[in-house]
RNA sequence: GGCGUCGUACCCAAGUGGACUAAGGGAGCGGUCUGCAAAACCGCGAUUCGUCGGUUCGAAUCCGACCGACGCCUCCA
């Protein structure tokens, strides 16, 4: 059995089978770029960047999209009080997107399309759903997609919208529908709206939100692809419209597996501007908690399970970080510069990752599995029951499983000629019992934010 | 009201009806090692899985009720 996952279309657990051999199409709904984006948004990234880390382990060549939402009703209300244009508002908060996700050792997407570059892509695809019969225009010169016309609407959030109230919210909308759950594919210009429009067969207007992402994901990965991920909240409505459309278009199935990620709580509520718990990445490094241990903490639960952050969980996880690490320090000063290639000696630690990562990547067990062995390396130096040949195997498996986690081979260290100096002089001194020479240059690291810690194996040289 | 999730030690968290007298991490306590420090190793730590019932030879796991926390139900990851 290869790797299974939950998928929210079917509420069962199914064994991934991508549609083309070895290949993986992946789409990720990507941030709405008005703000910089929140510690919750990144809860979701992570889970697509294990997702995607761990096809990659698994030796499929994956291929991923993610789109930027660079134009919306939130977006358009900040030009319009902030006096900026669309395109400067949202290139600050793109850049400041890619600046985070590059901190948490995300591996970028391979095309990430933005909204704006694909209006004409999005009015073909209006156009075809209005030929067909799924969409009409109203007055105002906006177009709606006719719920009514798609027998399988409600399909992935098993939604009955038959039986809906019309709320309060509904009732005030302005725009002209025939059905209040018709949604927009394209609406028309309003005078808020200010210079932000593009023309269309149905006058000046601009895209609605899910059409972007049915077109651009069919656009790059083709009108079927392997899977659709994003946050709970996008099942209904976004990732439900995004279906019909898509089914509605082009007649064939759109998406296999769709694989939907829970939401993270801070302090145990909901996080909200109001209750004073929301946090930007930027946020928590400036309360001293680096990059690794926010993204181990990230990924530690499992991605179906509400996450809940706080300051104590930042510094357990930072704990479990610098075990991670200290193994492989401890192994690469056994090693030398012996590089080994992967190897069968620790091949039955490595079936039991994938065997927990295979059951809908389960990565608590698959840490549990890390750690035992640990111990076991650990009691091996210990009792010098390791050579340098097993040590590299093990560095070499070591890496592979970083491949996935990302946080085990990070923040080298590159030390001066004049540091390395002191070291060796440090080491000289402790043979001679120079005890107050080598604890001046263990204080002198102290001070550059540098731990030495001996072993019998050389010092150890580590970030504090 | 509809759809859905969760409740496991001080904290986080896994658990695929039977090897569970319940993984793993963090914190704590005791010990070993060590010039000191750090790391590491060894040991201790839930007679119990929200509560109460039921099914079963057997339940943390299945079913029911109740208690509690939470999400979605028009643009929010």
């Amino acid at each position: 059995m290869g790797l299974t996952l939950y998928n929210t279309l079917t509420r069962k657990m199914e064994e991934f089978k991508p549609i083309e051999k070895g290949r993986v199409k992946l789409y990720s709904c990507g941030p709405t770029v008005y703000e910089y984006p929140h510690i919750g948004n990144f809860r979701s990234f992570v889970f697509i960047d294990l997702l995607k880390r761990y096809l990659l382990f698994l030796g499929y060549d994956v291929h991923h999209v993610t789109n930027l939402t660079d134009v919306d009703d939130k977006i358009i209300a900040r030009c319009n009080t902030e006096k900026v244009s669309l395109k400067k508002l949202t290139d600050i908060y793109k850049s400041a997107f890619f600046e985070d996700m590059e901190i948490l050792s995300i591996i970028p997407a391979d095309v990430y399309p933005a909204a704006t570059d694909h209006i004409s892509d999005m009015q073909e695809l209006v156009r075809i759903l209005i030929e067909k019969g799924h969409a009409y225009v109203t007055s105002d010169g906006s177009v709606f997609f006719d719920i009514s016309s798609f027998k399988d609407y409600g399909i992935l959030s098993k939604v009955d919208l038959t039986g809906s109230i019309r709320t309060e919210r509904v009732l005030s909308d302005e725009y002209d529908k025939e059905n209040v759950h018709d949604f927009a594919l394209w609406k028309g210009w309003k005078e808020e709206d200010g210079d932000i429009w593009w023309d269309s067969p149905w006058g000046k207007g601009r895209p609605g939100w899910h059409i972007e992402c049915s077109t651009m994901s069919m656009k790059y990965l083709g009108e079927h692809f392997d899977i659709h991920c994003g946050g709970v909240d996008l099942i209904f409505p976004h990732h439900e419209n995004e279906i019909a459309q898509s089914v509605c278009a082009t007649g064939k199935p759109f998406v296999n597996m769709w694989v939907h990620c829970e939401h993270l709580l801070v302090d145990g509520t909901k996080m909200s501007k109001s209750l004073g718990n929301y946090y930007i990445l930027q946020d928590l490094l400036e309360k001293g908690y680096d990059p690794t241990s926010i993204r181990y903490l990230l990924l530690t639960t499992h991605y179906r399970q509400k996450l809940n952050l706080t300051e104590e969980g930042l510094r357990a996880s930072a704990g479990a970080v610098e075990r991670l690490q200290d193994i492989r320090l401890r192994l690469e000063a056994l090693a030398g510069d012996l590089v080994k290639k992967h190897s069968k000696t620790y091949k039955e630690v490595e079936d039991q990752f994938i065997n927990s990562l295979n059951r809908d990547l389960n990565i608590s067990e698959g840490l549990a599995v890390i750690f035992d062995w640990i111990r076991e390396l650990n009691r091996q130096i210990e009792n010098d029951n390791i050579d340098r040949h097993k040590a590299a195997e093990a560095i070499s498996l070591l890496k592979r499983f970083d491949t996935v986690l990302a946080v085990i081979f990070k923040g080298e260290i590159i030390l001066s000629d004049n540091d390395r100096q002191l070291i060796r002089e440090r080491e000289e001194a402790r043979l001679k019992k120079d005890w107050k020479r080598a604890d001046e240059i263990r204080d002198y690291f102290q001070k550059i934010s540098i731990k030495l810690e001996d072993t019998p194996n050389g010092t150890v040289v580590k970030k504090v």
